[in-house]
DNA sequence: TAAAATTAAATTGCATACAATCTAACTATA
DNA sequence: TATAGTTAGATTGTATGCAATTTAATTTTA
């Protein structure tokens, strides 16, 4: 029954439904978000935003798990729709402040209505969506 | 304490921390599949056709959760590596079938130790490795 | 304090992802 | 059976994502 090749079963992966559950899910979120012109990236960057104000590249990519490489682009569309500044810290000229405009606060009101949406979408029961949740965030904890 | 916007923290979403999770691990197994010349997209690929042989395109989408757009190019790269073939099909000249070769099947002996080296790096107790699997392949087949 | 090391962003290069479109081939139907 | 519709892949364009490198600024250290 059992062979050796066993563990390079597609279907014997964890690390695979994870990668194709959260493509499918920020799939779903793409009609919503494109309501308000953002991007799932763009999203989460704003959702930083909106909670800090005002964060450094750094500290945002340290939230959001980006580095430099992928987020310099994204705040640089960010601003060009008027949703953030960016600025140079005074006390250290290295470090790139980012903050949000009045544009980009009035937008979360209009985000508000997307986590309820995306919830239909995805139909787990609460008990599952609670482990789901635990189990997520204790291995986000370990990197 | 609870206020209208609380549904847009970070923290409170359920599907950023499965997307940091699934690229974090995908990072861990980058050096693990350096050593057998794949990319996490291309090994996914390679682990059907170690089960399959031989499938076209459109059923490899299916399993992987993939459409041609990013499946052709990896094929591609997959193939001037020797580890597949890439035929019209006979009874249908749409369908493009995609056989493993002798070398493709090769590199799943070099590929039997990956599993196990990226468990470790993910140290989840058992009954959470269960639950984890089992909430992502229910949610999987609701896509 | 001058040089070395470190740090924060930006840049570059490569590999996805995916929507939208295109093309060729097959199927259904009037 | 001619035509409309459908289907499978490939292509195009845009947006990530990340490793590696670069640049400028700051900090450490000899």
């Amino acid at each position: 029954m059992a062979d050796k090749y066993d563990s390079l079963k597609l279907d014997n992966q964890i690390c695979f439904p994870l990668y194709a559950v959260s493509k499918e899910i920020i799939r779903k979120y793409k009609p919503f978000l494109e309501e308000i012109d953002l991007t799932y990236t763009q999203y989460i960057a704003m959702m930083v935003l909106w909670e800090d104000r005002c964060i450094c590249v750094k500290d945002m990519g340290a939230k959001l798990f980006l580095d430099s490489g992928t987020l310099t682009p994204v705040l640089k569309t960010l601003e060009k729709k008027g949703y953030l500044t960016r600025r140079r810290s005074d006390e250290d000229e290295r470090v790139l402040n980012v903050e949000v405009t009045e544009e980009g606060m009035k937008l979360r009101d209009r985000a508000l209505d997307v986590p309820g949406k995306i919830g239909q979408c995805i139909a787990l029961e609460s008990d599952e969506a609670v482990s789901l949740y635990k189990i997520l965030r204790k291995m986000l904890g370990q990197f």
